[in-house]
DNA sequence: CACAAATGCTACACCTGTGTAGTAATTACT
DNA sequence: AGTAATTACTACACAGGTGTAGCATTTGTG
């Protein structure tokens, strides 16, 4: 069925023949996997989550869709699944690493300014890991929502627990630590979103003093 | 190849007749905009936006789609936008609502709990109007996504403004206006979000009084 | 260099949603 | 009641995404 001699692709013309695609670089499955990812993960961060699918996914890696197929058996769903758990990992360790290690418990206010800074500048060379996280609850399957809320909440209990030690230790106002630790995580969560969004009108400096403007006139 | 007395088909008949629809009952086109918009915010609220579609408000709407087409002759974007002025008009009528009309500025404390109050309470009652802008900041058209944005952006920037002048007035901490109209503006939306997921875990009263705790300690 | 395993591609059948042309039922008015 | 206008429905052609079976190419190994 081959053309004999034939001339073949060369572009100028001739052959209208169904010329078959170049193929993708070959490519070990484990390592595609990790490629697939960075696929959708580009997609969503470019796009949003509305736009990702396993087409658009294959298109952006420069493959087919037997592909995906073929190393993410559970299609989208398993893809998509997976990049979670690999985006929060990369989310907690980062969150993780801006905590101090051993807390120097006899300056709260220069505490939380340090750590509050660390998170900050950890949040804006990351873009990629926490734009998808920050700036899309919704709109996502409701897998990652919930997945994002869970850790959400952990968080939330552990600052209500560090609040109630704060505020006893420091001797700042009676308040209801749950609701302050969910008010607290809500001005963070908005930092996070206009460090995203607009880097350059938000610098690290002017969310940071606005912080500790607040700690220190808080009695 | 029906069997003749066939049983089947259960409904006294027996006739293969493909029956039509019943009609829907026939409405003026004008009232039929409001129901399809009533149906296609039922489905946002019920579903998330990533459900909605003509076909989705048409069967939500109890009608066919060209019956959508006919009444919104640019199709599903026509509608979403005239679902978007409606609901828009409403929240801002319902917030201004909630503001008073004359400032009583002898007790800034007690005026910023009131209107807390107000506003808190207009949030609960009112999820359909809600709901939509509170929790569902990505995955809607990017239109819908921008236009509550520019709501929200008038909104600091007021903000800003009374913070300024409450801030000299009351004599608070000297802050980066801007940075704390967010800061607040992000913990109003947050404390929304808690009203409408659990309603009965945040009372107004708890939300209210963590409102004043923090303004009875700001010195 | 041959050949087997691993990897990628094409082609198809299916599903859901869009938008429209043509037709049928209902309603309002004489 | 008869009839015209209004409203709703059916049916089609199209577009884009899914998932899979079968074939083609590349690549590592003797």
């Amino acid at each position: 069925m081959t053309a004999y001699g034939s001339p073949v692709t060369a572009s100028p013309t001739g052959a209208e023949k169904p010329r078959r695609r170049p193929y993708a670089a070959r490519v070990p499955a484990d390592v595609r996997r990790e490629q697939l990812m960075d696929a959708a993960l580009t997609i969503i961060v470019r796009d949003g989550y509305a736009a990702v699918s396993v087409d658009a996914i294959a298109k952006e890696a420069g493959v087919t869709r037997p592909v995906v197929y073929g190393v993410f058996e559970g299609g989208l769903r398993d893809l998509l699944g997976t990049l979670l758990d690999r985006q929060q990992e990369r989310a907690l360790t980062q969150l993780s690493e801006a905590l101090p290690p051993e807390p120097d418990l006899s300056d709260p206010d220069r505490l939380v300014a340090e750590t509050a800074r660390k998170m900050i500048e950890t949040v804006r060379s990351n873009p990629m890991v926490w734009q998808p996280i920050l700036l899309a609850p919704v709109g996502m399957p409701a897998e990652a929502r919930s997945r994002i809320d869970g850790d959400r909440e952990n968080f939330v209990v552990q600052l209500t627990g560090l609040l109630e030690l704060g505020l006893a230790l420091r001797g700042g106002p009676v308040l209801d630590a749950e609701v302050a630790a969910h008010a607290i995580l809500a001005i963070l969560e908005h930092f996070g979103r206009l460090l995203l969004t607009e880097p350059d009108r938000f610098e690290t400096d002017r969310l940071v003093s606005t912080i500790t403007g607040l700690l220190g006139s808080l009695k």
